[in-house]
DNA sequence: AAACGCCGCAACCGCCGAGGT
DNA sequence: AACCTCGGCGGTTGCGGCGTT
């Protein structure tokens, strides 16, 4: 059976609401409150269904919303509450008052969700994107030492965007052959940090007291991906590799794929899924120093791409400002307006801009 | 100056769950 | 139990403003 209208919907009208009638909205209000909405409209004669007039009123009208740019806290709490609940956007909105629903919903899907897209982090999932996974072969060949396996999974990966859509956008083919040619004039520092990623595994899972030994490469990975036996413990000793090495533009870092959509497959409960999403990006990420880097609040969204400062890819190292800041304070602590989109996306791109020495690996010989 | 395209936001739509009859 | 109302929610749309050509 078919559910009856909420109102009437003949002779009503749609539409932006003039001044008029918000002054006639608010004045009812005001002497008898909100709520049945269903008479409002009619006590206070607006020609409006009272869903519309709900709907004004929480969206636009109540005078506690609180108007004008999103603070970089708010954002960061957006993002954060986001990981935990998804589009729960009035549970989001609870948790940041003036706030609405609709205001939250709108700044993610005009701001925050393109952000995260252009710095390859799915909005959904809040992990690095699919196409990392394609580049996480290329960097792990590497790591094993095996600079001719690098080269044929680039040319394999190149290949395919000869097909269909792109695997791997432009920045993503800059980062790895970047990174490739930095291996080839650091090859000590690259098994270095191997080992201190096999050494941090080691390290996690004495704490945890599990017995799952770590996965020795990205084949391990997409093996038990594709293989279909892929249990949650599985999931969860995945996600405790990620937890030690949180997310970084690290070779091995980037060897451990956490598109979500790989990760947990349909039948692993949601408890699990969300759990995991949550650990993977928001723990502390573990640095070589131990230390958290200060230039980003504890515990901040962007606080688990650090990597570490005295490192030569660290994020950090590109970024002197948080990036994502879309209004970066002023000695008094008030935001100042200057800042500009292009301006916050100036530092999200920054860090993937690793310019390719000179002399190293030339892309275009392999197309 | 006009045309065009893009973007952001207010508003709408359809669905759902809770609660009442 | 069935039906209905109401409030709430998330997804989508459409319009106006703005920048670019």
């Amino acid at each position: 059976m078919g559910r009856a209208p909420c109102c009437d919907k003949n002779g009503l009208k749609k539409g932006p609401w003039t001044t008029e009638e918000d002054a006639m909205l608010v004045n009812y209000i005001q002497k008898h409150g909100p709520g049945n909405w269903r008479n409002l409209p009619k006590n206070a004669g607006l020609q409006r269904c009272g869903k519309s007039c709900r709907l004004r009123w929480t969206n636009y009208l109540r005078p506690d919303i609180k108007r004008g740019r999103f603070s970089f806290e708010e954002e960061e709490t957006i993002i954060q509450l986001h990981s935990i609940l998804g589009n729960k956007w009035s549970a989001i909105a609870a948790r940041l008052p003036g706030r609405t629903d609709n205001e939250i919903k709108n700044y993610w899907n005009t701001h925050i969700r393109k952000r995260l897209l252009r710095m390859g982090i799915d909005p959904v999932t809040h992990a690095p994107r699919i196409d990392l996974l394609d580049l996480s072969s290329i960097l792990n060949s590497y790591v094993c030492n095996n600079p001719a396996a690098a080269l044929l999974n680039l040319s394999n990966l190149l290949n395919s965007t000869q097909q269909q859509q792109p695997l791997v956008n432009p920045e993503m083919l800059r980062l790895a052959t970047s990174l490739l040619s930095i291996k080839q004039a650091n090859p000590e520092m690259c098994s270095q940090n191997y080992n201190l990623h096999q050494n941090q595994i080691s390290n996690s899972q004495e704490q945890n007291n599990q017995v799952l030994p770590p996965l020795q490469s990205n084949d391990q990975f997409q093996n038990l991906i594709q293989g279909g036996d892929f249990s949650a413990d599985m999931a969860k000793h995945m996600m405790q590799q990620i937890n030690v090495e949180g997310f970084s533009p690290n070779m091995t870092n980037l060897g451990c794929p956490l598109s979500q959509e790989n990760i947990f497959p349909p039948n692993l409960s949601a408890d699990h899924h969300q759990t995991a999403v949550s650990q993977a990006n928001y723990v502390p990420c573990s640095t070589t120093s131990g230390n958290p880097s200060p230039d980003y609040p504890e515990n901040s969204y962007f606080q688990s791409f650090n990597y570490n400062k005295n490192h030569d890819f660290s994020f950090d190292s590109v970024m002197s400002t948080p990036y994502s800041s879309p209004t970066p304070l002023n000695s008094s602590g008030t935001y100042i307006n200057s800042s500009t989109e292009d301006e916050k996306e100036s530092y999200c791109s920054s860090w993937l801009k690793f310019e390719i020495p000179e002399g190293t690996l030339d892309i275009s010989d392999i197309m």
